[in-house]
DNA sequence: GTTCCGATTTTCT
DNA sequence: GAAAATCGGAACA
């Protein structure tokens, strides 16, 4: 059990907030390392969080499903900024989905944040969601931004020094589980699905291949 | 329990 | 004009 997620930043346990090393890294090494640790949103005086349980890895030029993939746009500039800030982009017409920036500046990354497990605020959270059960709150990435009021006002945000979203380091080690990321359909051989192993809160996802049989 | 399909907006070709 | 890092409800077993 002595092994698992370490977290740099934590080193001297000064500071609860992950600094701008720990996203300054290869961007599936932050995604896995970022379970366990607590998502905050601060609104107003409110304080909505959850514990991170399911991530996934986006990288560069080399990553077909990545947005960055075909360079640098005006939605996805913020991957190619400096790490440790909010890349929040709206899709399908109805979701809005978290990414936390990775790599050093200039190199695009970020880490779609998938699944939280509620802690602060969770009467907030299921009432946005019109639910009694705090499980499926934030279970998706559409779902954890509505539940905790992100949108693209966000987009952008320094979570370092940000007073409405930013990332505290966890309390300890967790089970990694790891898979085919969701919703893609280029680049799904790379297992870059992180998820915390047991935890009721992760999303189902969909299982890439049901029944067929490649050679 | 699982699988299939439509909704609706932004973004890029 | 087409596709998209999704969700929720309907249909089926």
């Amino acid at each position: 059990m002595a092994t698992g997620a370490r977290h740099p930043t934590l080193a001297m346990g000064d500071t609860p907030r992950l600094g701008r090393r720990f996203y300054a890294r290869y961007t599936p090494t932050v995604a896995r390392e970022l379970l366990g640790c607590l998502l905050v949103r601060v609104e107003g005086k409110k304080r909505l969080s959850g514990i991170i349980v399911e991530t996934e890895a986006y990288r560069g030029s080399g990553d077909p499903a990545s947005h960055a993939y075909s360079g640098k746009t005006r939605r996805n500039e913020v991957m190619f900024g400096e790490p440790g800030h909010a890349y929040v982009y709206f899709t399908y017409g109805f979701h809005h989905c978290l990414n936390l920036t990775t790599e050093r500046e200039g190199i695009p990354g970020a880490v779609l944040i998938r699944a939280v497990e509620p802690v602060e605020g969770v009467e907030t959270m299921i009432a946005r969601r019109g639910l009694e059960d705090a499980a499926r709150a934030a279970d998706g990435p559409g779902k954890l931004t509505q539940a905790l009021g992100i949108d693209r006002r966000l987009n952008g945000e320094d979570l370092i020094s940000s007073k409405r979203l930013f990332v505290e380091a966890g309390s300890g080690p967790v089970p990694v589980g790891t898979s085919a990321r969701v919703g893609i359909k280029l680049g799904v051989d790379r297992r870059w699905r992180y998820y915390v192993k047991g935890s009721r809160f992760v999303s189902r996802g969909r299982p890439a291949v049901a029944h067929s049989q490649n050679p």
